[in-house]
DNA sequence: ATTCAAGTGAAGAAAATTTTTCAGTAAAGT
DNA sequence: ACTTTACTGAAAAATTTTCTTCACTTGAAT
């Protein structure tokens, strides 16, 4: 019935010329606010154009759909497609592969993840966090899980450039109590902890809110129960073609926030990057880039 | 009743703590190609999210609707507010920001970068270093540098659980002339070298080859001079908006090698994995997965 | 082990939406 | 002026959707 391939818009500029007046009307009351006006029930879309009822289900039959319900449905997957695809299905990534090739596969997967996850992201949330992490005079803990780790490794390194007072605790569980006595009211303490959830990252998460410490959770979309001591809590999707999950939406949003934060503190921070490099060319421990 | 000025994304996002085992089904299932999955009939979502009927009507019901209309109604108003949106577009990736937003630019550069590195990527030298990855008579290595370590760690992690026989070179660098001891011939040696390239590590890439190592080196698109040392090279695009390299890129190759060699291994690795779980849940170092 | 409370979905009741019927109206042709 | 034809919307019929009830299951607590 309904199966062509022009858009309903294109459909209902096309079919013009074979419309009653009533019908008419109610194009272009439909193509005014394109394509959410279609959305509501076929009442409500009458009711809007000033025509009735059976005048909407005749339409539409005209432009070719059994019925209102199956204009309606193809009205969905056109703004579904509008909403959900800057990029995403672009053929295939690494073109020598086939489509089925675990290297498309979980770059289908992982794409898909960072836009889920930059959908329902928080900017306010976001830039809380980043002027938290920016603000010298508290002190930056970061702490992450058995897998996780590896990020908030990430996390300290870069942030360990860019301003002083920052501590990655190790999660060696039992060090932890000595690291929290540290801890002051209104410090900052990046948390990572996915699935499966840590009992001993929840009692660090607690103990640290307790003594009135600010938290920045990372999680997954299933949200550790970390999230209930959190101030800002960031959710990436996880699941890839894998028996393991993935971090990388994790690690676009800390890469996105280290880049934040050092545009908010390059006046403080520069110096700390150029005697860094003075520091690395006087150990020759790197080679000139070339 | 459906009057707050939160987005139905948000709502989920709050009430989740407060929701049943199906109805937080169903709030994933809704926030998963949101909010278009929101858009057809209740027993459609139903069906989408596989609960029942009753469930969903509860469900937008605790979320403070008067029924599914009302709350399918709220669903379209933000549809509306954001195809019209002429600043928004719906081109960006978190559409809350504009265009300009470093969310947005710095995610575009990195997606920019994953086409640009898959494009380039050779299959059969993927592959190659897979065989070798998973081949449990090598001994295999791991190594990074002072940024790319927390990759290695990484890599270090994952493989450790999937076979034997896995080392993570730290990188304390008089440490080093040790773990080459143990090196044989045919053994593996993963590399981690972005700009600025290491001193160390080249020389380290130069004894593993002299060794009889094979050597698969992981870098940037300006390739690491110890590429002239390396059976298999993956150069990974890492230029982001950011005084900072992206190492998303890298990440993602590597979970997805991770996940070749896991296909590869499992009926070995299977029990590895599973003997892994079952030490876990003995010693309650992590919380059960609900 | 037994009880209890909470959660879930099948099935039926209620409400709505969609489709059909049909009578009234306006315009064009004779 | 009369007929014909096509169009339109009110109202009823048909269908679908939403909501409610209730019995069954599950998991927790005594």
């Amino acid at each position: 019935m309904s199966e062509q391939s022009d858009t309903i818009s294109e459909r209902l500029q096309n079919a013009m010329d074979g419309l009653t007046r009533a019908e008419r009307q109610l194009a272009y009351s439909l193509l005014e606010n394109y394509p959410v006006s279609g959305l509501g029930s076929i009442t409500a879309i009458a009711h809007n154009a000033k025509v009735s009822t059976p005048t909407v289900a005749r339409m539409v039959q005209k432009l070719g759909f059994s019925g209102f319900p199956d204009f309606q449905a193809a009205l969905r997957r056109e703004i579904e497609a509008r909403i959900s695809d800057p990029i995403s299905k672009y053929k295939s990534w690494a073109e020598q592969a086939p489509d089925e090739h675990i290297l498309n596969r979980f770059t289908d997967a992982v794409i898909s993840n960072i836009r889920q996850m930059l959908t329902h992201i928080d900017i306010t949330s976001f830039e809380e966090s980043c002027a938290l992490l920016a603000d010298p005079s508290r002190a930056l803990y970061v702490v992450g899980g058995r897998i996780t780790r590896s990020l908030a490794d990430y996390l300290f390194l870069h942030m360990q450039v860019l301003r002083p007072n920052v501590t990655h605790i190790q999660s060696i569980s039992n060090a932890w109590p000595h690291y929290l006595l540290d801890v002051n009211k209104d410090d900052v303490i990046v948390i990572f902890d996915v699935r499966r959830y840590e009992n001993s990252t929840l009692k660090l998460a607690e103990m640290a809110a307790e003594r009135g410490a600010r938290i920045i959770l990372l999680t997954d979309q299933w949200r550790s129960p970390v999230h209930s001591f959190a101030d800002h809590v960031f959710c990436g999707r996880i699941t890839v073609p894998s028996a393991w999950d993935s971090s990388v939406t994790l690690l676009l949003l800390l890469e996105t926030m280290i880049a934040a934060v050092q545009e908010r503190t390059w006046d403080s921070s520069r110096q700390r990057v150029e005697a860094l490099e003075e520091m690395f060319d006087r150990t020759r421990f790197f080679r000139k880039f070339t």
